[in-house]
RNA sequence: GCGGGUGUAGCUCAAUGGUAGAGCGCUAGCCUUCCAAGCUAGCUACGAGGGUUCGAUUCCCUUCACCCGCUCCA
């Protein structure tokens, strides 16, 4: 079991990834991406909507709110489900929940539900209920662990005035479904694309940005027919891991990993899992979720939400395939796949970050041979920033602007020499043969456009 | 929330009851025409509060934060 030093300390020195409130000794599971890791994440963003909604025929993105009507969590079941009374054995330090105690002490005849958190701590003591692990009746007070995070909205603080923050974006594509289809009208099948923030107010620490109390969805969810969504779930199962191996992962890297227990609202559950310093973890989830989510809410909005089939008339509500990634465990598990501690000849290591071109934080370094070439540079430098980010350095020897470049996965960097103020040629080197090759500045746009694409 | 651990420079570490050093990194200058060269100069730290003490970064207490484990995890 390896973990992500290295990952982590690359993060802070080069601008990936900083400690959340870093000046306040931080905040416990929260990271803020820096000027280099936002351009990475940003553009992972922009691949996976590409192949998503750019380039996937019928689908459509959308960008919801995080704020949603509380009855959608209610039909969710994230409002009961995510709010559990909770109570530690002082002595023997395990955690139970309050209600699953009273039930089975009175043998389901009393009903904790319809109890209160102060009603249930004095029936426990009185009916001396124990820890069933040690035995003992020493309970900390009953806490309650939602999952959701909540805060009020006006000025009064009363229950009514209670929002959650989402615990997942797919809520936002199921309230839209009848909005996306009848303004594009859409036929079935077609999806709704997302990316956006969640949160959820869990207790474990997180490995880096892998569990994070924020975090980055990127979802799809397909609207199909119901014979036809085993064919589709299968589908995006093969989609969702040819996008990761488009992306530059090794295949040995990657693994389908199907549920044995279904969540109660799943046919079918799939995840890939990619194999972090840490182990095999989830980066990505396919969910058949059959018509329930559609369903729950023509059940608590009253709305129908059931779609008349133009080719056959026929009236019915549309089974739902999800599949779900993470963009911050995507950005992870990419560092954790571009990370290359290379030997070279002379014996030292340089530390190279293999990223796919497209995704690559900067396309271009231009880097002056000596400081008195900054005004041909700087020339350069402009014109290719209006295609790429290009980022420049004159500071140190050639070898050391190429290794820092290296280490953010720059693919290409540019040299000026004082042949280049002769015939307007440049080198340019490439990050992983470390080939260089000569150009002249014109041909620039287009090599290296040809190469970044994705 | 519980148990354990940790807190000194951007990073990795040191020393010390008399207010702190190194390596790497970074900045500037010199030199330098393609893979972490050299020389010179410079920047930057005892998490916070209180106590003991003539004096605390060091000892004690509290607090804050982080890490590991437990718990939780649609």
């Amino acid at each position: 079991m390896g973990n992500f030093d290295k990952i982590v300390n690359l993060s802070k020195n080069r601008g990936f990834i900083f400690p959340g409130s870093d000046i306040y000794d931080g905040l416990a599971n929260t990271w803020d991406y820096g000027p280099v890791g936002v351009e990475l994440k940003n553009n992972i963003k922009r691949a996976w909507w590409k192949k998503f909604v750019q380039e996937a025929h019928n689908s459509f993105g959308i960008d919801a709110d995080i704020f949603m009507n509380s009855k959608v969590w209610d039909a969710s079941g994230h409002t009961a489900s995510f709010s559990d009374p909770k109570m530690d054995c002082k002595n023997c330090k395990t955690r139970h929940r309050a209600d699953n105690l009273i039930e089975e002490h009175s043998k389901g005849k009393v009903n904790p539900d319809l109890m209160t958190n102060e009603e249930m701590e004095n029936y426990i003591k009185e009916h001396h209920i124990c820890c069933p692990k040690c035995g003992k009746c020493d309970w900390t007070p009953i806490r309650n662990f939602n999952l959701m995070f909540s805060t009020s909205r006006g000025v009064t603080d009363e229950s009514q005035n209670l929002i959650y923050l989402r615990p997942e974006t797919a809520q936002g594509e199921f309230v839209n479904f009848l909005n996306v289809q009848r303004s594009m009208r859409a036929k079935v099948p077609f999806g709704i694309a997302q990316i956006g923030k969640a949160f959820r107010n869990e207790v474990t620490p997180g490995n880096f940005t892998f569990r994070t109390i924020e975090f980055e969805q990127m979802e799809h969810q397909w609207f199909c027919r119901a014979d036809e969504s085993m064919k589709y779930y299968e589908e995006y199962k093969k989609k969702a891991m040819d996008f990761l191996l488009s992306l530059g992962f090794s295949a040995e890297h990657l693994r389908f990993h199907d549920h044995d227990k279904l969540a109660h609202y799943a046919k079918a559950a799939s995840d890939i899992q990619y194999l972090y310093p840490i182990g095999w973890e989830e980066l990505n989830g396919i969910h058949h979720r059959g018509d329930w989510d559609l369903s729950r809410h023509q059940e608590f909005s009253g709305k129908s939400m059931s779609y008349l089939d133009p080719y056959t008339n026929e009236r019915y509500i549309p089974n739902v395939i999800e599949y779900s990634i993470g963009a911050d465990r995507l950005t992870l598990a990419i560092m954790c796949e571009a990370y290359d501690e290379e030997k070279l000849d002379n014996g030292e290591t340089r530390v190279v970050m293999h990223f796919h071109p497209a995704i690559a934080p900067y396309k271009v370094a231009i880097l002056p041979l000596q400081k008195n070439l900054s005004e041909k540079a700087t020339e350069i430098y402009s014109k290719l920033s209006k295609y790429f980010m290009v980022t420049y350095d004159e500071a140190g020897s050639i070898g050391k602007r190429y290794r820092r470049q290296d280490e953010i996965g720059t693919p290409f960097c540019v040299t000026i020499d004082f042949e280049t103020l002769d015939d307007d040629t440049v080198t340019i080197r490439d990050r992983d043969s470390m080939e260089q090759i000569r150009l002249k500045i014109d041909e620039l746009v287009n090599y290296i456009s040809e190469k970044v694409k994705f």
